[in-house]
Parts: C-alpha cells; structure tokens; sequence
RNA sequence: GGCGUGUUCGUCUAGCGGCCUAGGACGCUGCCCUCUCAAGGCAGAGACCACGGGUUCAAAUCCCGUACACGCCA
C-alpha cells in the first residue's frame, strides 16, 4: 500500500448527482491504481439542509457504482457501510471537537481573531464598497481588538464569529496538477470567516482540519473549488501544516452548455441505475468525461481502468454529458454479460412487469438471452421478452405492413395445420419442416417466415424464428396463429 | 461588478513547434451480411483547431489582446 489518501467530501443536501460520481469515481480509481486509501466523508455542518436521506442516497449511489472506501470512524454506526469491516464514512458533525481545538489554536497563536460585526454593520459596509466601485472586502475593523473591548462587546450579547487574518498584499499560488500554477492576489482576499457565530465551522475550515486530520495527500475535486482554494492554502499556513496536492476537475454540462442541473433531466446516479444502466457503463462513461489515455481508447474492462487511470490525462475544460453515448456503452457492456449475469441484473425490471413469479426460471433464462445484442438498457429486456409469457399484443404497424397483405391468411392456414402436425417441436426439424413448406408452396422464405413472426410475436422484429418458436412452444403457437387469422377476419 | 478557469468535428476526445491536406469514439448516412430488427464488417459526410495580432524557417501547439462560456466571491 502506497501513502496515497484521497477522500470524497460530498455535502448530504441531495441525491448524488452526476458531477459528484465523476468526482467520486476519479478519487477512486486514483487510490485503486496506486494502491492507497479511498475516504468518503460526509460533509454535514450545514445543519438545515443536511438531511438523512441524502446520506442513504448517497451511500446507495456509491454502492452501486462499486466504489468502496476503506476507512471509517471505528465505532459501529446505525446504517454503516464500508468496502472491507464494519465501519461507515466520516461525519464531519461527529467531529466538531476538532474543528473547536484547531479554532482555539489559531486564536491563542494570534492567526485569527474574534469578530463581533453584525450582519447589518458587514452588508452596510459591502455596500458602501459597492458603491464606491472598490472590491467587497472585510475592512478589518475587528482584527485589533482589545481584550478589555472584547468583554465590552460581549458585555452587550454580542456574538462573535472567528475570521483568519490574511495578508494584505502579495499573492497566494495554488499549484494544481491539472491546471498549473494559478495565483490569487492577496490584496483581493478577505480575512474570512472560519467558525460561524452560531459556533459551527465555515466549509472550508472544516475541510482543511480534516484533510488534515485524514492525511489526505491528494485534493482531487470539482473545479468550483478551485477559487476557495486560496483561503484553504492560508488555513494549512497558519495551521503550520503542508498542503495536500490539488487537482480541480473541470465541470460537467448539460446540452445547452449550462452546468448540468436537474432541468436537463436525469441527475441523480440512481435515476440511471432505474433506467436501466449498469455500473460498469456508467462507469466507464464517467471516466471518459474529463479524461482519456493518450490512444483515445474507449472501453475499458473494469480493471483496465484502475490500471490506466491518470490525473495527467485529465481534460481542463467541461465536458457535455451525452446519453447517446452513456447508452451505447450501455449496450456494449450489456452484450458481453455471460446470459445468466444478464438475467439477474435484469431481474428487477422483469419482476416490475409482473415476468419472473411463476415463470420457469430456464425458459426466463432462454427468453432473455435471446436477443442480447439488441438490448441497449435493462429496461427493454423486458419489452422483448413479454410475449413469452403474457398474451400477445399485435404491433398494429406489423399487422398494418406484414399480416394484411394477399395471401396471408390461407399461409398461416396451411401452417397451422403444418404445425399442428409436427412431432418434433425443436429448431432443426421446424426450420426444416418451414422450408419445405416453403419450397410446395412456391413461396420466398421471407414471405412465410415474416408473417408467422408476426402472427407468432405480435411484432415485426425479433430473434431467429425458429428458436423463438421453438422456445414458445407448440400449443401457444397453434393459439397465436388462431389469434392472428381471427385478427385478420375482423379486419377484412 | 471583481477574481479565476476554459475555448479542436453535433458530442467525448488525440494532439504538448515540423509526422496534421488534424487521428479515434458516439451519433448520423450508405453498402455488405441476413428470415426481420439488432449486432458485426466496410465506406462516407462532418473541425478554415473561437477571433485578432505577434514570436518562429515552421503554430492547433508558444506569447499578447478581444469575444464568448462557465465557476467562485459579492
């Protein structure tokens, strides 16, 4: 195991969307491929939106997509779910003495001082600022206060917040792997807020006591961090701590090159996982996005993609999400499941149409695989396999252009009784049994073989007919053909 | 408004000064295969490398400016 330690920080404020298991999924091929730690820690201070349930989507979302982590608080939690051991994620609400002993240090150290404006002395002095066009930034009126002024203040009920004091000129260079060398002016950061005055920590404090704590040694996250980056570069300063590695990753869009939101439709990883995706394409998907191998190579086999991943490789500007090519991926991987893979991660979606209780589980099975290649998500599965073993529903297109043409109905009349004949019900002796058929009747193979799927399925399209007969069996196909003829004479 | 980041086919991208009359993949079109639909194979359309200046014998690649997009702060 190599000293790499690399954490996901998501905040419980929703489900986990789309950009989130981006970052997420970097983090974590980058601990598989060198061999280090993989954190998930929950990122809950901000009391009023975190909620339970974004916690359980996002452990779902994680689980889901196989990215499991490897450490955890040691104490047993309600709902815990680690990769190896019982343990769960962090929860930053678990660790607020932390937070407490590094505020206190930084105050006696003098790094940081007690604020005690209001709101309304800070929005007036913002807006003065606006006015006379200067940057918005804390003046600093606080940062030398007495000891005696303190207890003044606080004499009146006044709360305090705690800001970090920052330099007034020079600048603050953040040397990122993706991005270079980025550099902030100084004179342009304020000397911000690191615990709140209802007492909890701001963000960025929180994160860098833990990544602290953590051992973190590589920050690899969306590029909107990119600008708190500084003030968290001053924190490690006063903290007299070395900074991690930073790799900001670029953001993904929606089609309107908006960053992706909720009115482009699905966000949520689980909202893909009840389309019908499987992880692997998502995951291959995702890694695609903001990252390539010097090849452009486009498939990865799961592990390939430990092997092969690289910050190096990492795109600098945002990536469109496209699910034209999320689902061809899809069916990609799809058509490379051994059948009984398929049928257990079809499972689910069979089961939602009512095709699994009852049913023997080889014909299921046989159905399944039948037109494997054709499936593109989990959720056609079942579309293709349902006449199998519900009754049929004719496609009134296929009926339309295959089943209403001359001479349909004495065809299927002579298959019927053909069929009804035929000991043999299995695959060689029908094919063999059609053709001839065929061949008496003077007729193209085609013309026989697309009306009986028709009459047979109640589609136009479908797998190699004979299998299909043979797996639906003599009496349901003798029944379907009555059921088409009677189709047939009602409509003329 | 300030700061930051980015800009190569519709989309994801390769490219890190000459191999680029810009390569791959998705999607699209056509052909082949074929009992249909797919899958597969082959072929094709599609990018004056955002724009304008430099630097250089030579720039998609380096530098500067402009535009636009996005992010953060307010």
């Amino acid at each position: 195991m190599s000293d790499i330690r690399v954490r996901f920080a998501p905040s419980p404020t929703g489900y986990l969307h789309i950009g989130g298991a981006r970052t997420a999924l970097f983090n974590w091929l980058f601990a598989r491929r060198h061999k280090g730690v993989f954190i998930l820690r929950i990122e809950d201070t901000d009391e009023v939106r975190s909620t339970e349930e974004s916690v359980s989507a996002i452990l779902d979302s994680m689980r889901w997509l196989g990215l499991d982590f490897d450490e955890g608080p040691t104490e047993p939690r309600a709902g815990a779910w680690g990769a190896r051991g019982d343990f769960g994620p962090y929860f930053q609400m678990e660790r607020l003495a932390h937070y407490q002993a590094a505020v206190e240090k930084l105050l006696r150290e003098g790094k940081a001082y007690r604020c005690y404006c209001s709101k309304e002395e800070l929005d007036a002095a913002r807006q003065k600022a606006q006015l006379e066009k200067r940057p918005v930034r804390y003046d600093g009126r606080c940062r030398g206060l007495s000891a005696q002024q303190r207890e003044a203040l606080e004499a009146q009920g006044r709360k305090f917040s705690v800001r970090l004091r920052m330099p007034d000129s020079g600048e603050t260079a953040v040397e990122d792997i993706i991005r270079g060398r980025v550099a902030f002016d100084n004179a342009l950061l304020q000397d911000f807020v690191i615990q709140k005055a209802a007492g909890g920590p701001t963000y960025n404090f929180a994160c860098v006591v833990d990544d602290h704590r953590m051992g973190i040694t590589h920050v690899i996250r969306g590029d909107e961090h990119l600008s708190n980056t500084p003030l968290q570069m001053r924190l490690y300063e006063a903290l007299g701590i070395p900074p991690p590695r930073f790799a900001h990753l670029s953001m993904i869009l929606g089609p309107d090159g908006a960053k992706l939101s909720k009115r482009h439709g699905a966000t949520s990883v689980l909202e893909y996982k009840a389309q019908g995706y499987l992880p692997e394409a998502m995951r291959n998907y995702l890694a695609l996005l903001g990252w390539s191998t010097p090849d452009s190579q486009q498939l990865f086999e799961p592990r390939e993609l430990m092997e092969k991943f690289d910050l190096s490789g990492c795109q600098k500007n945002p990536a469109t999400f496209d699910t034209a090519k999320l689902q061809w991926l899809n069916g990609t991987v799809i058509r490379k499941l051994p059948k009984e893979s398929l049928l257990a991660a079809a499972e689910p979606f069979l089961k939602a149409e009512g095709l699994w209780e009852g049913i023997a589980r080889e014909r299921l099975l046989a159905a399944v695989g039948l037109e494997q290649e054709k499936y593109s998500l989990l959720t056609d599965v079942p579309k293709r396999v349902d006449f199998f073993f519900k009754d049929v529903v004719y496609d009134p297109k296929a009926v339309e252009k295959v089943l209403k043409k001359e001479g349909v109905d004495p065809l299927l009349e002579g298959l019927e009784a053909l069929l009804l004949g035929l000991g043999d019900f299995t695959q060689m002796p029908l094919e063999a049994a059609i053709r001839d058929f065929c061949a008496q009747r003077g007729a193209k193979a085609a013309a026989v073989f697309h009306p009986l799927r028709v009459a047979v399925s109640g589609r136009a399209e479908g797998a190699t007919l004979f299998v299909m007969i043979e797996l639906l069996g003599k009496a349901k196909v003798l029944e379907r053909l009555g059921k088409a003829r009677k189709q047939l004479a009602v409509a003329s």
